[in-house]
DNA sequence: CGCCAGGCTTAGG
DNA sequence: CCTAAGCATGGC
């Protein structure tokens, strides 16, 4: 067992963030109780479980099954950091939410929700694959099925915590076995592709992190079968925390602002592209704020 | 049966 | 660059 303690941003609210994980859909990546999240990682190549909750005014991180050495509580630091995007200062967004038809009901209703992202890239790519034009209590279902079936695993006071299943293993996986867990054939190959790609290191985040420009990212992304615009503005908001990344098609988007602004329609793509204006630079997180606003409570503002 | 769900690929302008 | 068609799977 060993602590260690964040100082939270500016803007924060570790109980919006709680929410936002817990809001309804059977993440099988970790576990929410009392006011606590659960998650295994890996550290040194050995998963290990660690438990995050706030108290006085700290974000207070502990490893339950394994006594950190120095090096590894920044490392656990860094990756906690990443996973909620404690270093990003909302300010700016939160000035131009303000002033925005839109944003302004959400930014207070939900004030303090982070970009709760996917620090592994071969797991944010998956599960956008996954997630891919199915509803998502469907999307959840097959990716409980899937890391349950080929991902490793901690044993702790009689629960299971679960990793992500590697390149390596899903790199081995065939078509058949992928669609026995209700993957269509389409995104079995697809996954399947990926995780050959990782494996080889002919894809890798920390190679496409040191790519100057976001677009140089996406294309790369988008050149890999199975990921669409879509996909890799998801991969570049939830994994590379790129502010201006932005899923402009996806259906939950038209759904919210439909739902906000009282529409009969969904919006069209260039009744989007007008009311996101404002957004330039925030865009991923006006995304953020507009997903949250479909999950109970609050549904609408 | 029909329509929807946090789309993608391919073919053809 | 843009559009349309075809594909694929489960939930309601």
């Amino acid at each position: 067992m060993t602590n260690l303690f964040i100082n939270p941003p500016k803007i924060f609210c570790f109980n919006e963030c709680l929410w936002f994980l817990d809001r309804g859909f059977d993440d099988c990546l970790y576990n929410i109780s009392d006011h606590t999240i659960y998650k295994a990682m890996l550290i040194d190549g050995e998963p290990v479980l660690i438990q995050i909750c706030y108290a006085d005014n700290k974000i207070q991180i502990t490893s339950l099954n394994k006594t950190l050495t120095h090096n590894n509580k920044q490392y656990v630091a860094a990756y906690v950091k990443e996973w909620l995007d404690l270093d990003t200062d909302l300010s700016e967004f939160y000035q131009m939410a303000k002033q925005n038809e839109l944003l302004s009901p959400l930014i207070s209703c939900y004030h303090g929700l982070t970009m709760i992202g996917i620090n592994d890239l071969f797991e944010a790519l998956c599960w956008a694959i996954m997630g891919q034009q199915i509803n998502l209590n469907f999307a959840y279902k097959t990716k409980r099925a899937f890391v349950e079936k080929y991902g490793e695993s901690i044993h702790f006071n009689g629960k299971q915590f679960y990793l992500f299943p590697t390149p390596e293993k899903v790199s081995k996986c065939t078509v058949e076995s992928l669609k026995q867990l209700q993957f269509s054939a389409n995104k079995a190959k697809y996954i399947i592709n990926l995780a050959g790609l990782f494996n080889n290191e002919e894809i890798s985040k920390r190679q496409l992190s040191h790519l100057k420009y976001p677009d140089s990212i996406r294309n790369t992304l988008i050149s890999i079968k199975g990921i669409g615009s879509w996909t890799a503005e998801y991969a570049m908001m939830k994994c590379f925390k790129i502010k201006s990344a932005f899923p402009i098609q996806d259906v939950g988007l038209q759904n919210a602002i439909k739902q906000q602004l009282r529409l009969q329609e969904k919006p069209s793509l260039e009744e989007i592209k007008h009311l996101s204006k404002p957004w330039s630079g925030w865009e991923s997180y006006a995304t953020l704020y507009l997903w949250r606003s479909l999950s109970s409570p609050s549904n609408t503002v």
